[in-house]
DNA sequence: ATCTATTGATAACA
DNA sequence: TTGTTATCAATAGAT
């Protein structure tokens, strides 16, 4: 719904990312109220930012809390007393997922080879390699804008000095100079 | 967004007002997935119908009762306890060298380069470069391993095969043989 | 549920 | 950021 359709997936530009996060979360919220007072919904929404902001909406007549409490009783997860175990498991997968990380990191440095089969060796080297290509790929762009917009310059000054020169034929410059 | 437009009032017709809850319910639900993947947001979504019945969403790599315990932090509502604020710290702390480690990786592969400066790019390339070279060591040495291994099994062969005649030799691997 | 005429939301642009 | 507008998406009412 836009000038044109998109993909659902994460938006790579920051700009455009931080835009779209502002109409939507709107969008997200205004829709909320309309459904509360419409079909007489009790609605809870919160939403943080990527940059950790807090919006929220609650429908009137009620509370967060109540809403959650309701939540509790009638989902069956109970969102306080299990927390601690939620907590730790969220700790627990977070720090896999780091591990990984960490160890895929490690790989493309060139550590910890040895545990490695040669074909996981090999996509390694592919992804070594394909990085090097889009960095020189970019690279090169972006020295041939550099480049673009040095010519411009140029051209640029050229201009100005002819305008110099032509203000000083007629004299008008020199008498600038020395007034 | 219809047929016709609606004031945005309670609907009083109780079988419009569930089939409108149903449509707009998933409305926000897909609304709300779609904000989490397109600008990395943290998003839970309560809706209880006017029937008392609950839907909800919470996006992916969190759960409702830590984006709860993070809008308890950030509101300055309190929504229970305190003690359980030392594991979200350590939540956010390692979430926080998740992402930092996403970048990397993302930036290892080509990816989010607008974002940085020449420098940062060099020495993008500069790792990309020293992993590729490490990898082509690591690759000659277990190669040459390899021939080594091979030329000791052959040499080994060479010692079996010379036992072999050797035994023959004094005759007891052929009485062995035919026994 | 399924189908569309409409309204509503919003991506790209300014 | 805030607004505008061309397009896409959600949905009100009908079936």
């Amino acid at each position: 719904m836009g000038r044109g359709k998109i993909e659902i997936k994460r938006i790579e530009n920051q700009s455009n990312r931080q835009v779209t996060f502002s109409k939507r979360k709107n969008g997200i919220l205004k829709k909320a109220k309309e459904i509360s007072v419409l079909c007489d919904a009790e609605v809870g929404v919160v939403v943080f930012s990527s940059a950790g902001k807090l919006y929220d909406f609650c429908s009137p007549k009620t509370s967060l809390s109540r809403i959650l409490e309701k939540y509790q009783t009638n989902s069956g997860k109970i969102l306080w007393d299990e927390k601690h175990k939620s907590l730790s498991a969220e700790i627990d997968r977070i720090k896999k997922e780091n591990d990984n990380m960490q160890i895929e990191l490690r790989h493309l440095k060139g550590e910890d080879l040895n545990s490695l089969q040669p074909k996981e060796l090999i996509m390694i080297e592919e992804a070594l390699d394909n990085g090097l290509t889009i960095l020189s790929h970019f690279a090169l762009i972006h020295c041939f804008i550099g480049q673009l917009q040095g010519k411009m310059l140029e051209d640029e000054n050229k201009l100005l000095a002819f305008k110099v020169v032509s203000d000083l034929a007629d004299g008008s410059l020199v008498e600038l100079l020395f007034e």
